[in-house]
RNA sequence: GCGGAUGUGGUGAAAUUGGUAGACACGCCAGACUUAGGAUCUGGUGCCGCGAGGCAUGGGGGUUCGAGUCCCUUCAUCCGCACCA
């Protein structure tokens, strides 16, 4: 028998289906292990060689384990609320649940090629109600909750109401607004929209204004990367800053325990430093500046108190809203021409454009505080409004940015570094003395940085501050394709909606342009919009909708219990299954999704609904795979094509074509000719017979023609194979190139597997002899290699480890059972349907996705020598077969006395010799 | 700009703790079998050199008996940066 792959996959698979061999259960007596992807976004291109990375990877740990005797959860499903879809609908007039439907089906029959074990009946959708009416439950908890400072976690809205009456908000310092102060009586008197207003600014989901990208000429909110070069990407119509009501989820008041979380998690360091950097602690201090002739204040944010008196300007960010008040008559027409300029700038631009220094002067100063030096006040770009108090003082010496400012405009500069201080740059130093500055001259840095701020704090002028980068996070979208918000308006006062009330499903519409004033489509379903109420009373829904991280930031619970009815997961089922414990998923969600669920989680811990307060025990980032695109060279003006190697003699253009028609480098002339009806008359100007591509690694995309389509390769090779290959091609969270060519290899491999238990014309061979020792020795480093690197998720080194055994075995002429079945197990993992089908035809009854993992004998990979290598000076000179008893002085003796080494020394006494047992001999003369 | 990652043969890579650099494959070369080969098998294959030998892990420097691995420095490429998901 040969193998046929084709029909041992189709049979297998289909029997897995019909026994529900990958259905789990939440009651079982086994030890639990929950390994999970990070679900798709169902995109219409299908999937590519790109995406099944981490799919693979996580199901071969999942059936590792599963084989280990761990009850494993393992599902999947789809984030399927998203822009694409509607951009689509847009051009289309395609509803996106159509449209989303259909990409589901057809993400679900690529997977299923690929003989994933996932438990399917725990399929979600976030797009489907029964889901995302559990993530407007959610939001309802974060709308209804506040942060507790003092308790250090969230609670129930209503515990805070009952704190204002009795004392105000004395011990409850307002996170949206440190302005506000009131005692128990001045709540008492607060009406109640008064006091919906207070509690706003408390709650974890709340109301605030924000700019976002409002594009007038398309009548819609942009997103970032709608906008390209401050024009929207479609139609290049100009894009400007727009203030709109939004909604946040106030993540600041979970920054330092997100951050503390960092410790308890199994993240790479890198991943953990990116969140680490998102977050932005920073320590330092406010300080108020008067301004001279008014009566306003400036107040800056430093992280550098001791530099005050090396401050030469201030600068501004041009949207603080002090920037009107305080300009005067002569500059306000500059400034008013500055902050339009700003106005078309991204903030990405104004954070890259390090190299261009602009900025304004509004003619105002502020004053020193401790000198009285009058200090220019400047707005530039480079201060973000919602950065500390959006306004800085600028220390020429010690910050480059500030010291290119001056530079530019002129500014003098003041020297606080002493010789520390070139002229030519700024130094950052935080070591060193301060010279040139009042009160602290002569002090050291960092015990300045404390006087200042003590002397600030009793002069009551400022205070220390600790600050983040991360801001709330946005959380309303003006589009259609979301989770609509279980909120109404009472004569514009939100309210939560009734949770019996929920889902609140999104009204279906016929049009997707949406509505006035960058309201989202919704607006446009004035009868779903405006709700019947008394006289007097407007009801109205809101017509945002959530952002797509709403759904991904809790969809890991409803995998536990994807039916319940009654809750968004029983607290015994997920107490049960606790933290994920294996996540595998790309990089490019390192700070997004990943600190918005670790938020949710957090909340929904304080709030007592689950016992666990980060979702991740362990993630793992997968590389991304790059396409290796081909290129062909056409000869300018004409319709002839040079291989690459002759290409320097012509004038040619690069032309990508599709990797699907080249073989390895070697382009197939006739599918060329037959791909585009120009390249019908084609020719070609062949090296060595052949026409040879050009390569470029790039992202892979449909429009580069590099994409490979895992259906074909399964067609061609197998799911097994395929699955080996992709993990074959390096370490998983290592980004490389696809080269599609290197398959064979692994084929090959699984081909020879196969022949050591059937055979062409006999059929199965498998024999009950007694293995020999160097069988069991073959088989047993095996077993420690693979479980070793299968454990640590060093898939590829499993790989090779694989194909070391069976090239021994096969050596070996091994046919034997008792070497043969356990190889079987071990494998499975990786090529389920070929070791299914080799599990049966030995004899097995039951499934080998329930088979005990072999057990690892040391006895039998015990060695009693070793082929020392032996250096003379650190250079390798030879090696010698030494036992593993020898002592240090017997090896040394015996390597001083080899004839390779004598040659090498020249009769010099050796000055040292250095032995490590089991490792090498070094002879140092 | 800030942050992160990666540089090892013609290619993908391996080297788990500082101890034989290039395992395992692809490709290539030579051969066997064959009507045939995109099947299978055998041997070879880092570079330079006839050889002895020398050189080699992006470049430069350092620590060490010994460095792909540790330290300093430098270059290059890729990815993310808050409304793509």
């Amino acid at each position: 028998m040969e193998y046929n792959f084709r029909q041992i996959e189709r049979k297998w698979q289909q029997h897995w289906v019909n026994t529900g061999a990958y259905k789990i259960s939440n009651n079982s007596t086994k030890p639990k292990c929950y390994v999970l992807d990070m679900f798709p976004y169902p995109s219409g291109a299908g999937l590519h060689v790109g995406h099944p990375l981490g799919y693979i990877a996580s199901d071969i740990y999942a059936r590792f384990k599963r084989l280990q005797g761990f009850n494993v959860l393992h599902p999947m499903g789809y984030d399927a609320f998203g822009l694409p879809a509607e951009q689509y609908a847009l051009e289309t007039g395609q509803h996106p649940a159509v449209t989303t439907e259909q990409n589901i089906k057809a993400f679900r029959s690529q997977l299923d090629n690929i003989g994933f074990s996932y438990d399917w009946s725990r399929e979600i959708r976030t797009s489907d109600p029964s889901y995302y009416k559990w993530t407007q439950r959610i939001f309802l908890q974060l709308f209804g909750s506040w942060y507790n400072r003092l308790a250090g976690k969230a609670e129930n809205i209503e515990t805070l109401v009952r704190i204002f009456e009795q004392e105000g908000n004395l011990h409850h310092e307002c996170p949206g607004n440190r302005g506000i102060r009131f005692s128990a009586d001045s709540w008492n008197d607060h009406n109640y929209e008064q006091q919906q207003e207070i509690l706003m600014e408390y709650r974890l989901g709340y109301l605030a204004y924000a700019e976002v990208n409002w594009c007038p000429a398309l009548g819609t909110v942009l997103a970032n990367d709608e906008v390209v070069n401050g024009v929207s990407e479609r139609g290049g119509h100009p894009v400007i800053k727009k203030k709109m009501r939004q909604w946040f989820l106030r993540i600041t008041e979970y920054a330092d325990r997100l951050l503390e979380g960092l410790e308890k998690v199994q993240f790479s360091e890198a991943m953990k430093d990116m969140q680490r950097n998102w977050i932005g602690k920073s320590q330092g201090a406010e300080i108020k500046f008067n301004i001279a002739g008014s009566m306003e204040s400036l107040v800056v944010y430093t992280t550098r108190p001791d530099t005050i008196f090396g401050v030469d300007f201030m600068v501004v960010a041009p949207e603080h809203e002090l920037v009107d008040a305080i300009t005067t008559d002569a500059q306000m027409q500059a400034v008013n021409e500055y902050k339009d300029y700003v106005q078309s700038r991204s903030e990405r631009e104004r954070m890259a454009d390090v190299k261009l220094i602009t900025g304004c002067f509004t003619g105002a100063y502020a004053i020193n505080p401790f000198d009285d030096r009058q200090i220019p006040i400047w707005i530039s770009e480079y201060v973000l409004a919602g950065y500390g108090t959006g306004a800085i003082m600028a220390v020429p010496c010690g910050d480059q940015r500030d010291f290119n400012f001056a530079q530019h405009f002129n500014i003098p500069i003041t020297n606080i570094l002493g010789d520390a201080f070139n002229g030519q740059e700024a130094n950052p130093t935080k070591e060193g003395k301060l010279f040139n500055s009042n009160f602290i001259t002569g002090m050291d840095m960092k015990p300045a940085m404390e006087a200042v701020i003590e002397k600030i704090e009793t002069l009551g002028i400022g205070k220390r501050q600790i600050n983040y980068k991360m801001r709330d996070a946005g959380f309303s979208r003006q589009r259609y394709w979301g989770e609509p918000f279980p909120i109404v308006y009472r004569n514009g006062i939100p309210e939560a909606m009734d949770p019996a009330d929920l889902p609140l499903e999104l009204p279906h519409v016929d049009h997707y342009t949406p509505g006035e004033d960058g309201e989202g489509p919704l607006a446009n379903m004035t009868q779903w919009v405006n709700l019947p109420a008394e006289p007097g009373t407007a009801l109205r829904r809101e017509t945002s909708t959530m952002p797509g991280y709403a759904g991904s930031s809790w969809y890991f619970l409803r995998y536990m219990d994807p039916h319940n009815n009654a809750a968004f997961c029983d607290r015994k089922v997920s107490d049960y299954w606790g933290q994920v414990d294996l996540y595998i998923g790309g990089t490019e969600h390192a700070v997004g999704h990943l600190l918005y669920s670790r938020l949710w989680t957090k909340v929904l811990f304080d709030l007592g609904h689950i016992g666990f307060d980060e979702p991740y025990k362990k993630l793992v980032n997968q590389g991304m795979i790059t396409g290796s695109s081909r290129l062909v060279y056409r000869v300018r003006g004409t319709n002839e094509f040079v291989s690459a190697g002759l290409r320097e003699q012509y004038d040619t253009d690069e032309l990508h074509v599709d990797v699907n028609m080249v073989d390895g480098l070697e382009l197939d002339v006739d599918a060329f000719r037959s791909w585009r009806p120009d390249y019908a008359t084609a020719q070609f100007i062949l090296e060595d017979g052949k026409y040879i591509c050009g390569t470029l690694s790039e992202k892979m995309s449909k429009s580069k023609f590099n994409t490979v389509n895992p259906d074909l390769l399964v067609e061609k090779f197998g799911a097994d194979t395929f699955r080996m290959y992709e993990m074959f091609l390096g370490p998983v969270e290592q980004s490389k190139p696809w080269e599609t060519k290197g398959i064979e290899g692994v084929h090959r491999f699984l081909k020879k597997f196969w022949r050591l238990y059937m055979d062409e014309q006999k059929g199965l061979i498998v024999k009950d002899a007694a293995p020999t020792a160097d069988e069991l020795k073959t088989l047993h480093k095996a077993i420690r290699r693979i479980e070793e690197d299968t454990e640590r998720l060093s898939f590829n080194t499993a790989v090779s480890g694989f194909m070391m055994c069976v090239n021994d075995l096969t050596d070996l002429k091994c046919h034997k059972k008792a070497i043969l079945e356990p190889l079987v197990i071990l494998l499975t993992p990786y090529a389920p349907h070929v070791c299914e089908e080799l599990w049966a035809a030995m004899g097995n009854s039951g499934s080998v996705l329930d088979a005990a993992f072999p057990i690892f004998n040391a006895e039998y990979v015990t060695e009693s020598t070793k082929e020392y290598p032996v250096s003379v000076n650190g250079k390798l000179r030879t090696t010698i077969n030494i036992s593993l008893d020898a002592t240090e002085a017997e090896a040394t003796a015996i390597a001083l006395a080899n004839d390779v080494i004598l040659k090498w020394t020249e009769g010099k006494d050796p000055r040292k010799v250095i032995f490590v047992k089991g490792k090498m001999i070094n002879v140092v003369i």
